[in-house]
Formats: C-alpha cells, sequence, structure tokens
DNA sequence: AAATAGTTCAACCGCTATCAA
DNA sequence: CTTGATAGCGGTTGAACTATT
C-alpha cells in the first residue's frame, strides 16, 4: 500500500484551526456533507488534509457535541465501560452521547486513570467480582464461572453464583485461547437496578435454541439494557490472562449457545 | 513578578479495517 | 484474489494554560 503524501509536503496547513477555517468548514458540511473527507477540503477551498478536516468537524465542529465539563455521572460511565471495553474508545463515546472519542481518552488520561489509582484497591475488590474463563480441554465446551469477591456486593445475595456456556460457535477447534472463548460471546449486557429476589432465585435460563430465542427469554425475564455487542476480535478487558474482571452488574450472554445460569 | 513544574486537550501520526475496482 | 484509496481508531505530542515556588 502506498501511503498518502503528508499534509505539510502537500503545502498544507497543519496546526490548530482559526474561526474561519471552522466557519468555511462547517458551512460547507451543512451544505454538502461529508462523503468523502479527502475530497471535501479542496471543494470547501481549504488548505488542509481530508483527515485534519474530518478530526476538526467530529471532535470540535459537530453540532452535537456537548461542551464543557464531564459530569460524576458521567464519568462513573467512562470508568465502567473502560472496565468492560479497555480503550475502545470510539466504542465509548458511542455510549456518551455528544462526547467524542477524543474527549474521553484525554478525560480517562487525566482524570480518571488517577482518581482511580487513589481508589483502588479496596473500593475496587468491593465493587467487582472476577469472571474466571477455563478452557477445556478436548471439546467445543467451555464454562464460565463467576465468582463473588466479597460479600459486601450492591445486592445482599450475591455471595456466590454459577454459570456454563456449552457453546458450539468454536466450531473445530482445539485450542482455545481466552480471546477465541471471548468471540464466543455476542452480548454483554447490563443489568439496571434490581431488587434481592432477583439473586435468591433460581431462574431457568436454558435453551438449546437460536441467540434469538435466548434472548428474548432473557428479556422475558429481565429488563436488561443492552450496552455492548462483542465482536470477534476485540477485548473486553485489558487483563484478560489474569482473568476477566467484571463489574458486579453484568450479565452475560453466548451466542448461538445452550446456556443455563443460576443466580 | 518571574521562573519553573505540572496539567490539559486539540491536533497529529501511524496503523488497521473496509470496500471498490 | 489483489491492489489501492479512504475512513476511522488509538497512541502520542506539544502548545497553552494553571499552579507553585
Amino acid at each position: 500500500m502506498v501511503r498518502a503524501p503528508c499534509c505539510e509536503k502537500m503545502g498544507l496547513k497543519k496546526g490548530p484551526w482559526t474561526p474561519e477555517e471552522d466557519q468555511i468548514l462547517t458551512s460547507f458540511i451543512q451544505e454538502h456533507g461529508h462523503g468523502n473527507w479527502r475530497a471535501l477540503p479542496k471543494q470547501a477551498g481549504l488548505l488542509r488534509c481530508g483527515k485534519s478536516c474530518r478530526l476538526r468537524w467530529v471532535n470540535y465542529l459537530r453540532p452535537d457535541i456537548k461542551r464543557g465539563n464531564f459530569t460524576r455521572e458521567e464519568e462513573e460511565i467512562v470508568i465502567e465501560l473502560h472496565e468492560l471495553m479497555g480503550n475502545r474508545w470510539s466504542a465509548m463515546a458511542a455510549k456518551l452521547p455528544g462526547r467524542t472519542d477524543n474527549e474521553i481518552k484525554n478525560v480517562w488520561h487525566t482524570h480518571l486513570k488517577k482518581r482511580l489509582k487513589q481508589n483502588q484497591p479496596n473500593s475496587d475488590a468491593k465493587r467487582k467480582r472476577k469472571l474466571n474463563i477455563t478452557e477445556s480441554d478436548s471439546s467445543s465446551n467451555f464454562n464460565v464461572r463467576m465468582q463473588s469477591e466479597s460479600n459486601n456486593l450492591g445486592s445482599p445475595a450475591c455471595t456466590s453464583s454459577t454459570g456454563t456456556f456449552s457453546s458450539n460457535t468454536l466450531g473445530d477447534q482445539t485450542n482455545y485461547s481466552q480471546m477465541d472463548i471471548i468471540n464466543g460471546l455476542e452480548e454483554i449486557v447490563l443489568l439496571p437496578e434490581i431488587d434481592e429476589s432477583f439473586w435468591t432465585e433460581e431462574v431457568p435460563l436454558q435453551s438449546e435454541s437460536s441467540n434469538s430465542t435466548m434472548a428474548s427469554k432473557f428479556d422475558q425475564s429481565f429488563p436488561f439494557d443492552l450496552v455492548e455487542t462483542a465482536k470477534p476480535g476485540n477485548a473486553y478487558s485489558s487483563n484478560l490472562d489474569d482473568g476477566m474482571d467484571f463489574w458486579f452488574n453484568l450479565y452475560i450472554k453466548a451466542e448461538d449457545s445452550a446456556a443455563s445460569f443460576v443466580f
């Protein structure tokens, strides 16, 4: 692949945008849209590369951008999403309307990382349970074991729980890395506030059929909010080697899998 | 008031994914 | 299937700003 010449060699401008440039870009996009970023600056009469224009629009000029500091609630969401997704800033931005990936990344590096560091390890251990995924030796089945790390969790009846996926999504592969296992998970779901009975009742969530059937069973049982649709190859925790850490209120279901959970 | 250190955040860089030819 | 163009992503940088000495 031949790399496109850099902006400077093309005689294009770099660095901070002027209000005039902002005005030109905004007007052009409002009138014509942004079908082709590479062609846009020339058409708009800007001495910028398409990449720079795109970034300026996406991170600053877009009308739906929310300016100003993050609220405490937004920060909490970022922390939880980071716990789930790792450094997938754009995916996080999709969950925070009006916030950009760049903004979230900056807030994480400048505020939240430090704050978490200060709070760790005590508060972290209290809030988390550990999800241990163990490889199955010779079959396409794998086990997901959820353990409570603390009895002082938000819901009093959550001292233990187990879940098992019997997956057929991994096909004929015989050696499963943890990433392979993660790839078998389709959706990660965030539970809203729930009452104690949820954790004490045994829930019949067994299904041999498709995940849509399973999903409808899940939905009938609990008011789930979809947080993230897993895609093959994406990591959902930064410390997979040590087992995955999830926030306490997470639930997982497997694509096209027989699954049973007992809470 | 000046110098220095620390922080913030917009913008850039390099890479990968995707798609069309 | 291969190649090349483009979009988009995450990591990094550095200028501007703020706090401290």
